[in-house]
DNA sequence: AGGAGAATCCTGTATGACAAGTTGTGAGAA
DNA sequence: TTCTCACAACTTGTCATACAGGATTCTCCT
């Protein structure tokens, strides 16, 4: 039994009752004692870990251990590996958990009926709070992004309305919503252009790029009734053409 | 060079354009592939991946980059693994973004203010969704957790309230409802007591527990409207309790 | 036919090796 | 003295191999 070999040899230095719980491989135990470590040193983002051999003697486990242990932390984001450099704490990002929403898609076990929904509950608090908190600059940008949407390149209208979503949800100065908006921009970016052009009349694309205008004003006059007014006409909208593309 | 040399020699084996970016690794790459493979040959939940021997000879890559890939995905929550037995494909879980959720609060870089706007958003949605959608056997079991909060254990008082909560966003019918108040209550839990604790007077936890209540009738009857009352009201008094315990 | 046990496959972990990237140092040049 | 650049030391990335133990399958005996 190789575990219990290893528990009997180097017993002491391995205080596995710590975090350990039955049937639980080396791996997530490892796993949650380095995560308890960036808690208890409290660590923040940018600050490095030990060396992977380093980690490996203090805790009484093989490298490969702790490299497989490192790779899922990096895996959800929490710390950033590179080769040659030491681990360091993770900022907060959204790829993680776009990643897990594009395996839900692609399962067959989130619909794109889901995404919408979610996007338009959340999107509805963004615009209010972007109202109250945005900076002058979060302003600037998000007009920027709707204004740009009167192009002719599709790829350059999708991109700036996603921008302009992300900066919003940025400006609600709450990390959550914006990882979850960002998040859902690489399942987004499969169906935009479905979508727009589901939008044959000219009229209606107008329509589309002269509310986003409208919304990017009212959070910059921080008139909050009127962007909530204008989100809901915009996820109204935005129903009516996942009909009309047959995503619903 | 390694990467190169093995280009050299296996590069008729290993269509590394198909997928590959500059810079990335080798187990980036790999970890591309195999969620390629999962969405081309439309995996469903539970079934089986190749074992990491034959894909490591597929791939030309060597086991350890097979099970770095593996225990990524493994991290996200996208492939499960134990033991002797294949790789399957995962159900949709909240675990993953639980770790990730707690690495921001660890790391300062979200607040219990953040999660309770979050919840807040997110449960007024899902009471409405669970009022129309519910099962009668979900609406027999919001009520039952609700009830169940009349309790003196406090643990089993905080039990009951996160399930309460969970159950309603499983109503819901909404899987990433579901994942995101799923992956919250790890958080809770770490400072619900004190939340309940700062309620001193009995009064004020029967009030807590009497809007519980209230609301899963409103869902077991499947009225809308009180349910948004209630879920208000709820987190209105939540809002109280969290300045009360100095978390805000 | 059915069940116990063996053969086999697979994963989990350890070890050693080496290439390639990063960082710090120190010698030499300006 | 200070700046620069090459080199040394360290670190991560990948590979190969080995073996213990869990899971599955097959076989043989009853």
């Amino acid at each position: 039994m190789t575990a219990a070999d290893n528990e009997k040899m180097k017993g002491a230095d391995r205080p596995a009752a710590e975090t350990r719980q039955q049937g639980q491989s080396l791996v997530a135990e490892t796993i949650g004692r380095i995560t308890k470590r960036i808690r208890d040193d409290e660590l923040s983002p940018g600050d490095k870990l030990m060396s992977e051999s380093a980690l490996s003697k203090e805790l009484g486990v093989s490298r490969t251990v702790i490299r497989e242990a490192y790779r899922s932390l990096s895996a959800m984001r929490i710390l950033d590996l590179s080769a040659g450099r030491a681990a360091t704490v993770s900022k907060l990002d959204h790829e993680a958990m776009s990643l897990m929403i594009e395996h839900g898609i692609g399962t067959e076990q989130i619909s794109y009926n889901n995404i919408f929904d979610v996007r338009r509950t959340i999107e509805s608090r963004t615009v209010m709070l972007a109202s109250l908190r945005r900076t002058d600059e979060e302003a600037e940008a998000i007009l920027h992004h709707a204004k740009s949407m009167r192009s002719s390149d599709i790829l350059e209208i999708q991109e700036h309305d996603l921008s302009f979503h992300l900066t919003i949800a940025q400006a609600s100065r709450n990390p959550i919503f914006l990882m979850i908006v960002g998040a859902f921009q690489g399942v987004s970016r499969q169906i935009w252009a479905t979508g727009w052009l589901s939008r044959e009349d000219p009229a209606d694309r107008e329509f589309i790029v002269q509310t986003h205008i409208d919304l990017a004003c009212a959070i910059r006059d921080r008139d909050t009734t009127e962007a909530n007014r204008l989100i809901d006409l915009h996820f109204e909208n935005g129903i009516k053409a996942l009909m009309a593309s047959g995503y619903a």
